[in-house]
DNA sequence: TTCTTTATTTAGAATGATTCTAAGTATTGA
DNA sequence: TCAATACTTAGAATCATTCTAAATAAAGAA
């Protein structure tokens, strides 16, 4: 394993991070961490790798999933997409968005109200929008409301 | 492959809207159509196959993923979570949603107003919400900007 | 130091959702 | 009744991700 530099300010800042989770500063998550911060694009765990892989050819693919979510995990880089599992399909076709609850697994449709308000949002000029997707994600606060789902 | 029962009213109005998109009604549309109508909660394709399989044993898993995507290109339902391609990750902490352009796959980062609005959402008391997630799709509209991308 | 424990990395296998393929079957319209 | 097209099917293939087991590295104790 390579020793990482813990010299450099941004990799004091790293490593203090994780060491607030009980992780140790390596030379894999050094580079991993560089890569994400240096890119204004939204990489996909492949596409680090392969930028990864150009300074440190002997890092492997299971290192870049474990380091990505080390550092989701500290806070320090976040998941465009975080739902990974089976999609879901629903017959509600009025306007709603969607509750995930993290402990059960069900999915709660959230319509909107009425005089629906403006989303506090900048959208440059150049993006035309088609569509906009309101996930929401908690628990359900009735534990008999929110068995434990056994199958994914 | 068996035919199906156009008699019934759902059955026109389904049959009427698959037409409408150049497609023919079938026994299996019928049943998965039917099948999803009935559940309140979000069921995935293979729950779908499941309840469909108890009635018409002979229903494949790629007939079931065939007909939702039929279904939902007719809007008849709706998927509830799009993207499936590979996660995505990024370095901006700001608070932030993004935007996704369905023709060049690249994902822009969209930052909230300073003035926050509130979202105008009914959410149940006892669902508690932790996290918030906002994603646009849409396209650039200037094709310089929107080169389209090589790699998924 | 030297030993022990624990953390980390690695290659490759396994998984799981989805898509693809090729063949067979049904329906439509000429 | 025939030809063209649409649809369904089983099973293989794909792709992102997770798991496994072994090897390596670092940290803390003696």
């Amino acid at each position: 394993m390579k020793t990482a530099q813990p010299t450099a300010p941004e990799n004091k800042d790293l490593a203090r991070k994780l060491a607030h989770s009980g992780l140790r500063m390596t030379a894999q998550r050094e580079h991993v961490y560089k890569t994400l911060l240096n890119q204004t694009d939204h990489p996909t765990a492949d596409d680090v790798y392969l930028r990864v892989k150009a300074d440190m050819p002997e890092i492997s693919m299971a290192t870049v999933y474990n380091t990505l979510d080390a550092l989701v995990k500290c806070n320090l880089i976040k998941q465009v997409n975080v739902e990974r599992s089976a999609t879901r399909y629903c017959s509600n076709l009025k306007e709603h968005c969607h509750f995930f609850c993290e402990e059960c697994g069900n999915i709660h449709d959230i319509n909107f109200k009425k005089d629906k308000g403006v989303l506090p949002l900048k959208i440059p000029k150049n993006l035309i929008q088609t569509q906009v997707d309101i996930s929401i994600r908690g628990h359900c606060s009735n534990p008999l409301e929110c068995p434990k789902r056994t199958r994914n």
